[in-house]
DNA sequence: ATGAAAGCGCTAACAA
DNA sequence: TTGTTAGCGCTTTCAT
């Protein structure tokens, strides 16, 4: 069916070292014999049997990309980020999608691990030490995107949420809105907590009461119409709305728009993330930038190095545009 | 590093075989032994190593899914609706994305093919008759999805595009507007030129003339933007936009209601696709429907039965929501 | 510059 | 029910 390296070295009248040295040390093969030998591989359609490839070798030349959720196109960027990176190094991509959901994660991970990924760039969801600490005895460097997990001895490359959150309060604040209202999403992961959280300190720290905190089962545009028909009914908009990411923002300005509402005029609106969609939404998205393709890179790099307790940490930035402004 | 199957069976006191059963064919295996054995690997945390048996199988567990753009929640809902059906049936996935590179593509074949996955779904972009052919010889079963490729063997499920424009056109009709355009990319991908020439024939048959074409460098919202201004800078604008997907109808609707521009009233809209954001925009959008995940579903139904020469075509269906109603 | 051969970890056929 | 063993396709060391 498929030609082995063996049915190649016969039609090109050489032995299975030869073949095999084409494949991996050209530079060493006579000139006459190499030519001869890539005949045969062409006639034949050889392909290279990875999996024997691998077994003899040891290991592979993958990394294993485990994100959470590939429809929303903060983790997607992350994702090419990482996958330039990784074929600049002569490296393929095992992609993951774990839903969300520590079971699915889990089998991902026995995926990933059976394949025998030379590395691991995970946003993890329910990882625990003790699977990592495994990972790590067998050789394989975790590094964590996005996240980090008490306890956990593996490499991360994060943004510092938490300054985001401050950046996009303090805008608000500098506008002159100080009757807020923060949008996120239930259950709430650490990134969003964390955006939360600094928001809240840099209201605190400026004397200004805490906005008023409305969750969302979900982080996509239709959430983020319900928290905005949601503060629509309480009769008495805020001025400023500060939301957990750019999905859920698109879909807060949608609805406000919709109910005549002015966006910044009445009611000031702040995104997370700056994906695609927020400079082309209705009203062009004011938002905190993460570096997500940087996210990837590095964390390539540092999978890649096999580093050791490295904790990259990454400032966000505010882009501002209409909907704030 | 990573514990083999013989150090399992070392420990359990056990043959190689033995551990093997127990891993493949539990019921045939001893209770005491069964668990004797169980307690070895979860001590060891031993992981099965794919290549070797991969590599004594002659084939793996996985299929490869090669899709163009993972950023476009179309693919993304395809790639979910294959995932499941895989996953259900005992396979993994390796995903691959195109980003609609010929060059890209070839090298994603290369590696899925060395990776020996046992079947192959794939949005086409440059891919020719030879190379299908020499992954048909070495046993791969290749389905096409959303497009086909004159000249190749290769079973496919497509959503027919022709009917899909022409419901979109003769609902636009329907609501008596008669001055249209027709917003697509460039260059047009083979559904996209089917979607409009569906739109187109509905209209001659009606009697009508043919809608204005407008064509963007992409299928994004930005690019629907653009359209959108460009169709503003015109002066007259027309009451009926049919869009080549909801990405850029989101962007056109979106620079309209920025413009003052009463959608539905002034202008309707109607995209293709029906992503989740469909729903949630400024003014909800009329759109035409692809079951992408039954796309997804039923081509992998398809590679893993290895059918010959199958051509499923799946209907579109109109969903009437604010945007043109 | 090339060939011969061992062996990676696993499965399955066969033996006990 | 369990053990023994050949061999999948490749890389690499050691001869030649």
């Amino acid at each position: 069916m498929r030609a082995s390296i063996r049915e190649v070295a016969r039609r090109a009248g050489v032995s299975v070292g030869t073949v095999s040295n084409v494949l991996n040390r050209p530079e060493q093969v006579a000139e006459a014999t190499r030519v001869r030998v890539l005949a045969a591989i062409d006639e034949l359609g050889f392909v290279r049997n990875e999996a024997a490839r691998a077994l003899r070798k040891g290991s592979g030349r993958t990394l294993g990309v485990l994100v959470e959720d590939l429809a929303n196109p903060y983790f997607t960027d992350v994702a090419r980020g990482a996958e330039a990176a990784l074929n600049a190094g002569g490296f393929d991509v095992l992609w993951c999608t774990s839903d969300g959901s520590p079971e699915k994660e889990r089998r991902c991970l026995d995926f990933l691990e059976e394949q025998g990924v030379s590395g691991l760039i995970v946003t993890p969801v329910g990882l625990d030490a003790r699977r990592v600490a495994r990972l790590r005895a067998h050789g394989i460097p975790v590094v964590f995107v996005d996240r980090r997990i008490a306890g956990v001895n593996a490499c991360s490359v994060t943004v510092d949420h938490v300054a985001g959150g401050r950046l996009a309060a303090e805008h608000l604040t500098a506008l002159g809105r100080h009757d807020l209202a923060f949008v996120t999403a239930e259950p709430e992961t650490p990134p969003l907590r964390q955006r939360r959280a600094g928001a809240l300190r840099a209201l605190t720290q400026a004397g200004r009461t805490a906005p008023l905190t409305i969750a969302e089962p979900a982080l996509s545009p239709a959430a983020g119409r319900r928290a905005a028909q949601r503060l629509l009914d309480f009769g008495t908009l805020p001025d400023g709305i500060l939301c957990a990411n750019d999905l859920i923002a698109i879909g807060v300005v949608n609805e406000l728009v919709r109910a005549g509402v002015k966006v910044p005029q009445d009611v000031a609106v702040v995104g997370y993330d700056d994906i695609e969609l927020a400079a082309s939404a209705v009203v062009p998205l004011t938002t905190v930038r993460q570096p997500r393709r940087d996210l990837g890179r590095i964390a390539t790099e540092l999978a890649l190095a096999d580093a050791e307790g490295r904790h990259i940490v990454l400032a966000p930035e505010l882009v501002v545009r209409e909907s704030a402004s």
